[in-house]
DNA sequence: GCCAACGTTGGC
DNA sequence: GCCAACGTTGGC
């Protein structure tokens, strides 16, 4: 099993929509970044787990972990020109992007804060915490993720 | 709201 | 293939 951070803005899809969805379960759509892409559909498996992390907020952080419950596929979004992540190169029978679906597994006791992350020694290799980082979906070795788990 | 950093686009 | 211009990300 793989360890992940997936980046989200709260004001757009937070921790808070994804625990009201039904069976607390969302696919993860709107990725459109090559790299991240990458991760996303060669990647990560079902079983993998992942923070939830909230950007471009009041208090950016981790907020909670999720569970891939399916593996990639198309990502319908970039197919309907009346969505904000409608990308005419992408068709049904050549896809360019891709998703997954994630289920929560529980929230944090805290929002763990960016600004903590960034102050902790062990996890100055996380690209997340390094200067101009836009990767929004990124690998988690399993000695970072015991290490923010131990963080809360 | 500002702006640095970055990825993408497109002319050449 | 280069690289300047542009748009986006995301912390602050």
């Amino acid at each position: 099993m793989r360890y992940w951070l997936l980046k989200s803005e709260p004001g757009v899809f937070g921790i808070d929509d994804l625990a009201a969805a039904p069976r607390k379960t969302e696919h993860w759509d709107g990725v459109r970044n090559y790299q991240a892409r990458n991760f996303m559909r060669d990647d990560m498996r079902k079983g993998d787990r992942a923070f939830f992390y909230h950007s471009n907020c009041a208090q950016p952080g981790i907020a909670g972990i999720v569970e891939i419950v399916r593996e990639s596929y198309p990502d319908r979004t970039a197919f309907d020109p009346e969505s904000e992540h409608y990308d005419p190169r992408s068709a049904p029978d050549t896809p360019r992007w891709f998703m997954v679906d994630v289920k929560l597994v529980r929230r944090l006791k805290r929002v763990i804060p960016l600004a903590e992350l960034k102050a902790h020694d062990a996890l100055r290799d996380m690209p997340l915490v390094r200067r101009g980082n836009r990767l929004s979906v990124m690998p988690v070795t399993a000695m970072q993720w015991d290490t923010i788990c131990s963080m809360e």
